[in-house]
DNA sequence: ATGGCTCTCGCGGAGAGA
């Protein structure tokens, strides 16, 4: 079984290019994030003509996430619990009946002194008591984090330090995700390699090696010991027959 | 030091993103 995540920037302007992308890499659950869409307008039609059932959790203009799966999906949760006001960044949907799928679009913060980055470790810690209180034993945790774990993580490595995404406190706030049953895929399978997810549109950062890695498949031990293969889609993260591609790259994970 | 690009809304240019 294939998962991925991917932080699509906009559905309306990605719609060709992730219906490729789907016919391409064939993944079979895809958590997505900031669609920038509301539910009624997304097109379950034309992804069901490619074989996706969609549960969507979307907004006007900002945020959004979405599951895409080839197996039956059944909504769990939508929105983290106390957290609505930050806008449409949570939904959990069982997979097959087995497989707890939940995909985040963490909050960005904005800066350390803004007060979206106090909100931002507000919703890390609630993010955590909601997880306490779900079952977790076979549970996959994906999405945008909004975190540089490490420096190996940053392209500007541990210059980046107390940057934001990069503070001791978001730090602390992702080791405490881990630190509830969960392994980073990519790191656990690629201690020492430095791959990113993301890269800013902007001088031709991608093309420099200019990038972090925040987009995370996080699995429960289950899934960590059924784990094949995982890695960043960076092919994806380039334009395709002229369409843009999204500042973020597919990861994606191969489940036994 | 800042912006460098792209998105949405909505029709100009601002705000957000990371």
């Amino acid at each position: 079984m294939k998962i991925a995540t991917w932080n699509i920037n906009g559905f309306a302007a990605r719609l060709d290019f992730l219906k490729r992308w789907l016919q391409d890499r064939q993944p079979d659950v895809v958590g997505l994030q900031e669609l920038k869409l509301i539910d009624d307008a997304f097109p379950h039609e034309e992804f069901r003509e490619l074989g996706y059932e969609a549960i969507t959790h979307g907004q006007k203009a900002w945020n959004g996430v979405a599951v895409l799966s080839r197996l039956p999906l059944e909504i769990l949760q939508t929105g983290l619990p106390g957290h609505e006001e930050a806008g449409a960044r949570l939904l959990t949907v069982m997979v097959d009946g087995d497989l707890e799928f939940t995909t985040v679009y963490c909050p960005n913060g904005k800066s350390v002194e803004h007060a979206d980055y106090a909100a931002k470790l507000a919703w890390f810690d609630g993010l955590i008591e909601y997880w306490q209180s779900r079952d977790g034993a076979n549970a996959v945790l994906c999405g945008d984090f909004n975190i540089v774990h490490t420096a190996l993580d940053s392209w500007r490595g541990a210059a980046a330090d107390g940057d934001i995404f990069h503070t001791q406190e978001e730090r602390a706030r992702l080791q405490a995700v881990l630190d509830l049953g969960l392994n980073d895929l990519y790191r656990d399978r690629h201690p020492d390699e430095q791959t990113f997810s993301w890269w800013d549109y902007r001088g031709g950062s991608c093309h420099r090696g200019h990038g972090l890695r925040i987009d995370l498949i996080l699995g429960s031990d289950a899934v960590r010991d059924s784990l094949l293969q995982v890695a960043t889609d960076r092919d994806y993260r380039k334009k395709q027959d002229g369409m843009t591609a999204s500042d973020h790259a597919p990861v994606i994970a191969e489940l036994a």
